[in-house]
DNA sequence: ACGGATCCCACA
DNA sequence: TTGTGGGAT
């Protein structure tokens, strides 16, 4: 027997062995000064992707024009994603599947799969990883989209010039001769010409950087086209703006470097609007305000005025990147930091009834609780917000559409449970969003409201320790037993977690602890919307499920290393769910010594005093979630 | 009947 | 912190 104590933990700082970096973690600035070294940064970007992820499953259409669309019953659906040979006909993303047929009578569509009525992109984020996969092999790799990363390759680079520089290379890849070279005679780029440039012996530091860059690319590129089938585009220069705009310039399947010398004339004849983060309208504005058409334009502009103009922030930024200067970072970061889903209920089909709603916000609860799962069991890593975006509008007012109010709580793990949270927020913003107005619809139509898109998402996604060995003390989900996989999905879905194996004895208490007065919800399917005020007032309830347990532990694989905590015998077992981050760090000296160390490693400091004692299991330890 | 479904970020 | 808005693909 033990207990099982149901603990949520976030990670400070992940902190990985050897990084030093020690730059304060400023508010996103736009505008970061470029650092001192060079930088040997990449953009990689697959090309069509979605196109070539069905190609895959279907090699009959590979080589011949096509496009994926989602939907098909209106206008025969929207273009997401277009072949090459589809583009020379002049099909493009965001016409209609009608129209690309018009252009390009032989266009294979491809259909977007369909869960839960609605289009399900799974497929193409499982083909996204898959090439993360092996773009993160030679350095830092951030995931910039589902088919777009960043990688930083300085070190690479450095270590390929200092060991085994171009220059002493007899022969270079194919893949690397096909390299363009901005700067270099752009009409013929002849192999003969790039393989010059690559192992020039009188290149200074920083374009020799580049062509170590260009070569580790191209083996990137040609790994990931062995390995999946995929071919991308890539961009090679100093930092990740410019590599951005050079993955771009040369598609698909190629590569495109920015050696410095080149960066003024490219920037000088670039469209503004071209510029990422300039598409926009502060584009817009900079043109019609400043008259500015082309990067190079801004670069008569000096740094006070751009900052009296857009702020200090915008300001400085827009004069850097007039400069080809962008000292952005690429992250680390292989996975998406949050995960959404929605639709869209255009016109006659927007959702009048509370009950269509709730319908919706099912299905998507359903996804996202999937999502969740998988991410869960993949990655070790949990949510803790979840929000709901909707768009709506008001029969009598158009463009009421804009103050539909978003909201979000905290994210408990299950089907049921967020499809109750997802209800009661969307419940609480729509009378938010009718203001005085009456808010039940009398019968079961309304007439004063239409709900044209819904959306939710989870968001502040945490590691947890996965990987540490403090994971060998802890079971993933249900530990009690080889119970059929259902059982445990079910378990997790119905609090996630991970739970700490052993325990301080039994239990001293089964209490539901309270704190604010407010009552604990009750699973009540009668009165079906929590109210508004519930929401509003966020009541401080803790959560506390106790539950027996009996026979041996189950054993997953390696419980020799799990020692001394797993030999206690517990009466009773209980489910809590604590932040780790609240834990008492003084508590932690009685916790069994192999694992205070580590534990110590991954909670924060203890910040407003909770030294009240919850009783006698190992529960006080730690504090319970509060759930709003 | 807004290209749709997702993501990310800065800012208040 | 939650919520708003802009931007990209």
């Amino acid at each position: 027997m033990y207990s099982r104590v149901l603990l949520f933990w976030r990670e400070e700082g992940s902190g990985r062995g050897g990084e030093k970096k020690e730059k304060v973690k400023e508010k996103m600035p736009i505008a970061r000064p470029e650092p001192q070294d060079a930088r040997v940064i990449a953009h990689i970007d697959m090309d069509c992707f979605y196109v070539q992820v069905e190609q895959r499953k279907r090699p009959e259409l590979r080589g011949l024009p096509s496009a994926v669309v989602q939907y098909n019953s209106w206008k025969g659906g929207g273009l997401i994603a277009v072949s090459y040979e589809a583009r020379k006909f002049g099909v493009k993303r965001s016409m209609r599947g009608d129209d690309a047929k018009k252009v390009c009578p032989n266009i294979q569509l491809i259909q977007v799969p369909v869960a839960r009525g609605k289009a399900d992109l799974n497929l193409y984020r499982n083909a996204g990883s898959e090439v993360v996969s092996i773009l993160s092999r030679k350095g830092r790799c951030e995931r910039a989209s589902i088919d777009e990363v960043y990688l930083d390759l300085t070190d690479a680079a450095e270590s390929m010039l200092s060991e085994n520089p171009p220059e002493i290379l007899e022969v270079l890849d194919e893949e690397v001769l096909k390299s363009h070279i901005l700067g270099l005679t752009e009409d013929q780029s002849d192999k003969k010409t790039v393989k010059e440039w690559l192992c020039r012996s009188d290149a200074d530091h920083q374009d020799k950087l580049l062509a170590c860059g260009a070569i580790i690319v191209a083996e990137l590129r040609m790994d990931v086209l062995k390995e999946t089938i995929f071919t991308c585009s890539a961009g090679i220069a100093h930092n990740k703006m410019l590599a951005k705009l050079a993955s771009a310039m040369h598609k698909p399947a190629q590569q495109t470097v920015v050696p410095s010398s080149s960066v003024q004339d490219l920037l000088a004849s670039l469209p503004v609007k071209k510029m990422k983060q300039l598409g926009g309208k502060l584009g817009s504005s900079l043109q019609s305000d400043l008259g500015v058409t082309t990067v190079g334009d801004l670069l008569q502009f000096s740094e006070g005025k751009l900052q009296d103009r857009y702020g200090v922030n915008t300001g400085t930024w827009l004069w850097n990147i007039a400069r080809g200067i962008s000292g952005d970072e690429v992250e680390g970061r292989l996975l998406p930091k949050s995960h959404g889903c929605g639709k869209t209920f255009p016109g006659p089909k927007a959702l009048k009834t509370i009950a269509s709603v709730e319908h919706w916000l099912n299905e998507l609860s359903e996804e996202l609780n999937e999502r969740l799962q998988s991410d869960l069991h993949q990655n070790k890593r949990v949510a803790h917000t979840l929000t709901i975006h909707c768009r709506a509008y008001k029969c009598n007012d158009l463009e009421s559409d804009k103050k539909f109010p978003s909201k979000s709580c905290p994210l408990r793990y299950g089907t049921a449970k967020i499809q109750e949270d997802t209800l009661r927020l969307f419940d609480s913003a729509l009378r938010e969003f009718l203001g005085s107005s009456r808010v039940e619809s009398q019968g079961n139509r309304n007439k004063t409201w239409g709900v044209t898109s819904l959306s939710i998402s989870a968001s502040k996604i945490l590691a947890t320790p996965a990987g540490t060995s403090i994971l060998k003390f802890f079971h993933v989900g249900n530990p009690s037993c080889s119970s059929s996989k259902q059982e445990s999905d079910e378990f997790l879905q119905d609090s996630v977690s991970l739970s700490i194996l052993g325990s301080e004895g039994c239990l001293g208490r089964n209490q539901v602890e309270q704190q604010g007065g407010a009552p604990h919800q009750e699973e009540d399917t009668m009165n079906p919307a929590p109210s508004a005020e519930q929401v509003a007032q966020k009541s401080e309830t803790w959560e506390c499920k106790i539950e027996e347990q009996g026979g041996p532990l189950h054993q997953e694989e390696d419980t020799m290393n799990r020692a001394p905590i797993t030999e206690q015998v517990v009466q009773r077992s209980e489910t809590w769910e604590y932040k780790i981050e609240d834990i008492d760090p003084s508590v932690i000296d009685e916790l069994p010594p192999e694992i205070q160390q580590e534990v110590r490693g991954w909670i924060r400091p203890h910040k407003r005093a909770n030294t009240a004692k919850r009783g006698s299991s190992i529960a006080h330890y730690f504090s319970p979630i509060k759930r709003s």
